[in-house]
RNA sequence: GUCCCCAUCGUCUAGCCAGGUCCAGGACACAGGCCUUUCACGCCUGCGACAGGGGUUCAAAUCCCCUUGGGGACGCCA
């Protein structure tokens, strides 16, 4: 096969935003493409006039970017291609492929029941086929597909798959206000981009045959077909809403990095021997449909939250401070100082496994005033630990230099002339500087902070633990 | 109901196509430990699976059949 030529597409319906499940289809496509040196396509298919929305395809457009997943065409809309589809459903009438039914929506809904009720496939019976209709205010086109026979296709990652052309029927290609179906427009659309390989969800399966049949009644070159295995939630039914998080722009609001969900999908029903992560390039050059394993999964966001906290690790700190302030913003602090925020992120690197987590963790760097956590005010910020602060806090207003290395050394004379050892003293301080329990080490955290700052908040937490003390003695 | 597809630890999976090197490997999660000023990071250890049954074969997680289970599709939606 000639690695030129080749073409995938993306077809989003724009009902919704772009869940996980289409993202990794998209992907999937946009690595084949990548690495056979090919052409990837998006087109949104809008022809439902009455689930389609601008605001839809805007979300899936900005989620394929942040996803990085740049497309070479398009986006095409369906919805602007109709002279395309009816000259090939007029093809099809002329060649006497397709011809008009004049059966109603609620005649065909009434034999389907029926059908189904007596346990047959609930299909159209035909009667119109060879009819010999002519156009009709309420007539719709159908394919006449074959009778007899059976439709088959080589899938890159199922292998042959077989359908009796008993099982199919003369589908409608063409409804009855003009409009093309699915299958006509995407059938049409491949043949018209050129597009040689088909990766899509699992649950097109079924479609393959009926599209098969098009592609012959038109006399052109069928394309490869790939069909990945679905999403499924904890459940183990179709992913969906009520899954949780399942849209792409949710995962990038919840702190993570593109990379990290990109990484987490590809390996769903995608395996290089034991190697789990994988950079875009090495993604590129080492995916192959072969390797797409054949069964459903189940999403596991426990994997894809460590898989964002190893690549915020490895994130270069300026990256890190770009991707951050948004974060920051979004919990109302306006104006940062970058410079600042750069001397924390190395800190927080270890600590968070989401940006969000990263933002929370920067907090004490930009409050003005600092929020103690009930916990750890109750159990730190104590009466017997002011004397000790105030004394901390004299001491450190006397060094003339406030890096990690200054710190340690006056407090290691610190503890010595009190008789204490830095546990006592470092959970209070920690809490007094940053509110929580839990936080960088503590030198790290002055250096950052600098000598204004944490004696003034030294200065704080102990005025604190004096109004504490002061409401409980009154009451 | 009919058709199509699928089946290895709780989850994602390696191994299967070319049977032996697999009393089944890795990752996440979980449990225990080490490190330690807190929380993490890191390191070590542990727990944990070939759905069941028949065949074929000297030998089956790997090949075949059946059963069971799961998913999907059966629209003038895509």
């Amino acid at each position: 096969m000639s690695t030129e030529h080749i073409v995938t597409r993306f077809p989003p319906s724009p009902t919704g935003y772009l869940h996980i499940g289409g993202a990794r289809t998209a992907l999937f496509n946009w690595l084949f493409a990548r690495q056979k040196g090919g052409k990837f396509i998006l087109r949104i298919e809008d022809t439902d006039e009455e689930r389609s929305s601008e605001q839809a395809t805007q979300a899936i457009l900005e989620s394929m970017s942040w996803l990085g997943l740049d497309w070479d065409e398009g986006p095409y809309f369906q919805s602007k291609r109709y002279d395309i589809y009816n000259a090939f459903i007029d093809r099809l009438l002329e060649r006497g492929q397709a011809y008009y039914c004049h059966c109603t929506p609620e005649a065909l809904e009434k034999r389907r029941k029926s059908a189904m009720e007596k346990g047959l496939k609930p299909k159209y019976d035909g009667r119109c086929r060879e009819l010999g209709l002519g156009p009709k205010a309420g007539a719709v086109v159908r394919l006449k597909t074959p009778l007899s026979g059976s439709t088959r296709f080589e899938d890159l990652v199922k292998g042959p798959i077989t359908f009796n052309n008993e099982e199919l029927d003369d589908l409608i290609i063409r409804r009855s206000n003009g409009s093309p179906t699915y299958h006509l427009a995407v059938v049409a659309d491949d043949i018209d981009l050129n597009v040689t390989h088909v990766i899509r969800g699992d649950d097109h399966v079924n479609n393959t045959p009926r599209q098969i049949l098009i592609y012959k009644a038109l006399a052109a070159p069928v394309p490869q077909y790939a069909h990945v295995p679905m999403i499924l939630g904890p459940d183990k039914t179709r992913l969906s809403k009520r899954h949780g998080a399942t849209s792409v722009l949710a995962y990038r609001d919840m702190g993570y990095l593109p990379h990290a969900l990109l990484n987490a999908l590809v390996r769903l029903g995608w395996s290089y021997g034991d190697q789990e992560r994988f950079s875009l390039d090495e993604l590129i050059q080492k995916f192959s449909l072969a390797h797409v394993g054949k069964a459903a999964g189940i999403f596991n966001a426990e994997k894809l939250l460590d898989l964002n906290a190893r690549y915020i690790r490895e994130s270069p700190d300026h990256a890190l401070v770009q991707n951050l302030i948004p974060f920051l913003k979004n919990s109302g602090f306006q104006e940062i100082d970058s410079r600042k925020l750069q001397t924390v992120v190395p800190l927080l690197k270890p600590r968070s496994k989401t940006l969000v987590d990263m933002a929370e963790g920067a907090r004490f760097c930009f409050e003005k005033e600092v929020q103690y956590e009930e916990k750890g005010d109750r159990k730190f910020l104590t009466p017997d630990v002011a004397d000790l602060l105030i004394k901390l806090r004299d001491r450190l207003s006397t060094l003339s230099k406030f890096d990690h290395d200054a710190l340690e050394e006056a407090f290691t004379a610190f503890l010595d002339e009190n008789g204490i050892k830095l546990k006592k003293i470092a959970q209070p301080l920690r809490v007094a500087l940053t509110g929580k329990t839990a936080s960088p080490g503590i030198f790290e955290v002055m250096a950052v902070l600098g000598q204004d700052t944490v004696i003034e908040r030294i200065t704080q937490a102990v005025a604190h633990i004096g109004d504490k003390n002061r409401d409980r003695s009154s009451r």
